[in-house]
DNA sequence: ATAATAAAAGACAAAAATATCTTTTATTTC
DNA sequence: GAAATAAAAGATATTTTTGTCTTTTATTAT
């Protein structure tokens, strides 16, 4: 469904979303650490969704990653959108280019309500949504892979 | 949400489905094109598939594939495993293993009705359903990439 | 039997995704 | 200002996916 790329970036921006509510920055380093992911890979990541405005980064000792109070509200389908285009949002389930309510792909209407669901989840959750289960202790942020 | 191996494999399988039914068989360079896929790519998939008894296939002069009654009547759900696995149908959607309803990963919640769906759209979607379906003009298998 | 046909198998190639490593730049602390 | 820190940038490596090509095997038709 998502990348890796994708699913260590969600990660990532839980646990940041988390520490920016306690008015603190984290590093790379320590986010590949909780979240169970390559940290070169992850910074990449990171760095990418910085040129994209999604985070904040902070440069030199005390620095790291954070989210203001605006970012936070950020829906997954901004985070989803940035690191794996909105193929699975918008595209046709079979692949084809020329695929629409006009000229359904066979599996075009098989997948209309599922294409909905995904996209009312992607725009509702937000980065502190997620965060507030973690916090809340609904929910684990910490899993082995 | 599925590779392009298993978006190939279940174009192919519908136009096999509408040739077994008129009593037909395919071969490997007619599905490619018909379909719009990469016709050597096509025909490994094929292979695997009729590996994995989910298609027939017959060598030599007016042979092809083709799917017996029984065979016309596989959901999609074996399409998609076969090819993908079901790491879609079942994994954690953030990619970690211990995820589970007693220790949920940050979007398990979220994702468990969307996977619901996903799963009885695909365990009640068989080859036929679709073949009748491009059979009787309500969707279309010849659309471009 | 022979020739023609079409799938099977296996080797190979290219592209994309995943992952790592090194160097540079910005910032902070002393 | 110098040293330390941490992200940014860029180069490189590995793996997986996608795609192609060649040879072999089975079947059919003549």
């Amino acid at each position: 469904m998502f990348s890796k790329a994708c699913t260590y970036g969600i990660r990532a921006l839980i646990l940041i979303t988390q520490r920016s509510n306690e008015g603190e920055k984290i590093g790379a380093k320590e986010i590949a650490e909780v979240t169970a992911t390559p940290e070169p890979f992850t910074a990449k990541i990171l760095q990418q969704l910085s040129r994209q405005g999604i985070i904040q980064s902070v440069k030199g000792p005390r620095g790291g990653f954070y989210l203001d109070d605006e970012q936070q509200n950020t829906p997954l389908y901004t985070v989803v959108a940035a690191i794996d285009g909105d193929q699975l949002m918008t595209g046709c389930g079979l692949g084809f280019l020329e695929c629409s309510d006009e000229k359904p792909c066979p599996m075009h209407a098989k997948f209309k309500s599922i294409r909905a669901s995904i996209n009312k989840m992607l725009q509702s959750t937000t980065l502190k949504d997620l965060s507030n289960d973690v916090e809340g202790g609904l929910s684990f942020l910490s899993l082995k892979n």
